[in-house]
DNA sequence: CCTACCGATCGGTAGG
DNA sequence: CCTACCGATCGGTAGG
């Protein structure tokens, strides 16, 4: 505190990611404050200097991740790949997330459900943009015959789904690395949509 | 009451019912039995004249939902078909079971976290026995070159995951029919690991 | 960042 | 199946 160079790390961020821990390890409803400031090594009243409210907590971690994910897909979509090529990159792009932002990732899939209005309705909104933006894409595939005709949504559902399974791959003892992990998924997902 | 007739639906199954969907739709935690009273249209207090704690009926719909899993399989087994149309069946049961047992199997994936011991450890461990059996037939269809080589335990969980993600589809307008979902599904993700 | 504390609500019990 | 109630814990605030 001698310096005043900015902390790059500060209080309100580590209680973000204590909070992604505890959120993905016994859901929202059962971390109460105290836990999370016991994990912090505060005093339950002393979080309310760095946050408003517990609500507000999960808030910043859901949208933090579901920024990334809409950022990638915009700077995809400027791209000049083809359209098998584009989902292949988001199938990386989310076994990436959840590999490097396991906590985040896993607090924006698994507890959303419990945002408050303004920021519920808002979620449930970009996500549904977001899997339409794939659909689409999805659908350029089959028009062009490189993917067989299949439900351009249940391809989608499938795809994002089977990233999610993978939080079973982190639990366990990761005899499997995450590059073989992203082949293999990889493989089965794109395979199974080729002509 | 007049008739001493065997009523097939006790206030005990009624209570379950009304918990599973309340617990899929709160999650287990942000549920009270003051919630679950008034769903069931009984005071709090008279819900212990049946069950004998929240904890206990999480127990029960975990595993009313996870027994059918098992029989299934185990069924499954005794039966003389190729492994690929055992996987094939397994994938059908499941979507299956979304569909009809949606609140059962939603409370299942993601609320056992909840499980108080030692019904946690009974639960995590017929999961993995469960796993691990649908890895062996993964790897038998593997052996005889009916599937590309691919890791039985990425393929397993991929499955798995991708019929839990239709739960998206089932809250949403449902323009698809259950049995194209079904057959989507299964054109997916067999014909990705077949050679 | 702490101590002290608030009203509300929790799961569950006693007794009828 | 209800009324009445228990101790514990919840998210959050006041004041320093």
């Amino acid at each position: 505190m001698s310096k005043n160079a900015p902390k790059k790390t500060t209080k309100k961020e580590i209680i973000l990611d204590k909070a992604s821990v505890m959120f993905r390890e016994k859901g929202f409803s059962a971390t109460s404050m105290r836990d999370l400031a016991e994990s912090v090594g505060i005093e339950a009243a002393s979080l309310y200097n760095h946050i408003q409210s517990k609500s507000q907590i999960l808030q910043e971690i859901v949208f933090r991740a579901a920024d990334d994910c809409n950022q990638h897909l915009e700077k995809l979509t400027t791209e000049n790949a083809s359209c098998t090529t584009k989902i292949e990159s988001i199938i990386r792009f989310h076994v990436q997330m959840m590999m490097n932002r396991f906590e985040d990732y896993h607090v924006m899939t698994h507890e959303w459900i419990h945002l408050s209005e303004p920021h519920l309705s808002s979620f449930i909104s970009q996500r549904r943009n977001y899997v339409q933006q794939l659909e689409a894409i999805v659908e350029e595939c089959i028009q062009k015959k490189e993917f067989k005709t299949i439900i351009p949504y249940v391809a989608v559902l499938t795809i994002l789904s089977a990233v999610r399974g993978l939080e079973f791959w982190h639990r366990s003892q990761k005899k499997i690395t995450p590059a073989e992990l992203e082949e293999n998924m990889v493989t089965h997902l794109i395979s199974g949509l080729k002509k």
